[in-house]
DNA sequence: CATGAATGAGCTTTCATTCAT
DNA sequence: TATGAATGAAAGCTCATTCAT
């Protein structure tokens, strides 16, 4: 194959990675080999390993760069300004995020089995995740916009109302209304589902 | 090794299917051998393949009797009896079957990724699943208890309600108090999180 | 299954012997198993043991049987009737019997390549064969009816000139026409093929 | 063990090649594991299956380099030129070709029973070498040199009358003297056997 | 820096044989 | 004698990783 022309460390690792999110997300983790990540790179395999030391090393950078994506979308919310549209653009804004091409498989679905180190990196994604409800509903509670109780288990509640319906759609190769999705999370959260 | 007695095959089966479901558990799918599922039955490698065509026939196996077991405590609701004390003592057992030792972590978080066969035996869990939650909202939109609006996508809210605290007290290897979780739960259900 | 009733061992033994020949036939020595063995006697695996000591004892005690069969019918010159016409009943009864269902195939095909035993047993049959033709052969050089020159030659050519045709034919899925097989066959030994 | 020195893909594949050769010749195919090819070529197992996709692909590709040796050797006839002479180079050449250490054990004794595309690869060389064989009895027959009668079936006895004595001298690890059998045949195919 | 041939541990699977019932 | 569940050595194959060029 005609050799790659020469490129600096970080452009090239940008490539690399790049092209690591797509074949994770178009075959999971498990099924994805480093030969996909190489092909879809058009690079060589040795140059897949002077950049990250392994296949696991890769994903994990995966990971990482997908969580800033998708935690920089929420902004703080402004108290001086009228607190639920905020929190709803903010709601809005994740659950496109999310709903990004890559973002929902590689995250939620093919993430969890690797080893013990590729646990604890999804394990450090969704402690920043929840971390940052857990907060927002403190936040809540204080301005008593929130229901009392336990913040840490109501976050988890949360982070499923907003994952599981993603995940479903992924699985049926179904695209998600992302309107529709925020005005059901914004009743549910606002009054239930029961009467 | 001392060689196993002989044994019915289905009572060998059986035992193999229960080891199987523990060895997955342990470890999860992909790092799960066949190796460490005849170790766990104590029987030898041949003995295996007896009773299931390969690895993955012996997770669907199993993925098939866990669905038996969490579908199978939910019961009907009695609509001469008062409804909301049926519909949280359902959600009560759900939530307590699906903490069972190995359930969660096999079906929630293991599973993806194995092959497409694999995927499909997932999507029919799950769409077993939801169907029945959508049977149950559907019921409820009819006799006025619950709020209107697409219940497909309310199923797959409420799915990630159930799930997610679960499979996230699992990644931390916590306990989930079930009691306190139903508890949260119903409120979320009854008046969502926001005053 | 059904218990197979209790029978003579030598019964028993014919039973196999015969299942055996006919899996061995149907598929080859290496893609027979013992399986297939058992099955075509309707037997259990463990029976097929107290009759033979293995798969390859049952084929070389196949291969024996069919040997017998064929040598069988190979009828000594008589010198003081006319020699030609013996010699062509000889061959076509030969001719006929190689191509009788089994034997083609189980002697000629795949025979070789099992271990070091079993081709041991083959050279014997090979043996036996080529000796009777080499003596047939030096009868009728002392008659004056065969030319001189290397008999141990001549005879594995003749060998070659019998069997080749019939394995070829087998090897297509054709049936041999003996009569025209014979014919040609009498052709060559008497004036060969080139004018 | 020592890493075998990088190579251009073709010639480590002629390599391997070779090595297998030795190797079904050997000890056969069903003897011969990919093991000990990889033994014979000095290279890890791994380096195997970059060319070829398996032990039969292997096989398949041996029996190829083989046939191509074989028939190589055999020049059209110029009818210009004396053709007898022709003949009985031809046929010597042939002879000896056959004769090279490996081609009559791959070729004629262990090929059989692999698997319905192995028997479908025999075919197809037998078929090819067949072919040869007939075209060459035509042509014989228009010039008038071959005796008039069923040139497929004519074929195939010719083949076994060269092929057999190879095969038999194998079987029992003997030196076949080409001369003799040449010379043999040569008289064979001039007036047969019988005065 | 880039390359890609080479590696080999590790995995799944097969099947002739054994032996307690 | 007949059974068939149990066995485990042995084989084929994969793929993340290494390293000489």
């Amino acid at each position: 194959m005609a050799r790659a022309p020469a490129m600096p460390p970080d452009d090239r690792r940008a490539q690399l990675l790049a092209a690591a999110g797509r074949a994770f997300a178009a075959k999971g983790y498990h099924r994805t080999g480093v030969a996909d990540i190489v092909a879809e790179a058009g690079v060589a395999r040795g140059t897949f390993y002077r950049h990250f030391e392994g296949k696991r090393d890769a994903f994990k950078a995966v990971l990482k760069v997908m969580m800033a994506d998708v935690v920089s979308v929420v902004v703080p919310i402004d108290v001086s300004a009228p607190i639920p549209d905020q929190v709803w653009a903010n709601l809005e804004r994740l659950v496109r995020a999310i709903m990004v091409e890559d973002v929902a498989r590689v995250l939620f679905s093919e993430a969890v089995g690797i080893d013990e180190e590729g646990d604890e990196a999804l394990r450090e994604f969704y402690g920043a995740a929840l971390q940052r409800i857990e907060t927002a509903l403190q936040t809540g509670q204080q301005l008593g916009v929130v229901y009392e109780g336990d913040v840490k288990l109501k976050a988890r509640v949360l982070l499923g109302v907003i994952k599981e319906p993603v995940v479903q759609a992924k699985l049926y190769g179904e695209t998600v209304d992302a309107g529709a999705l925020v005005r059901e999370l914004t009743l549910l959260l606002r009054r239930g589902v029961l009467k």
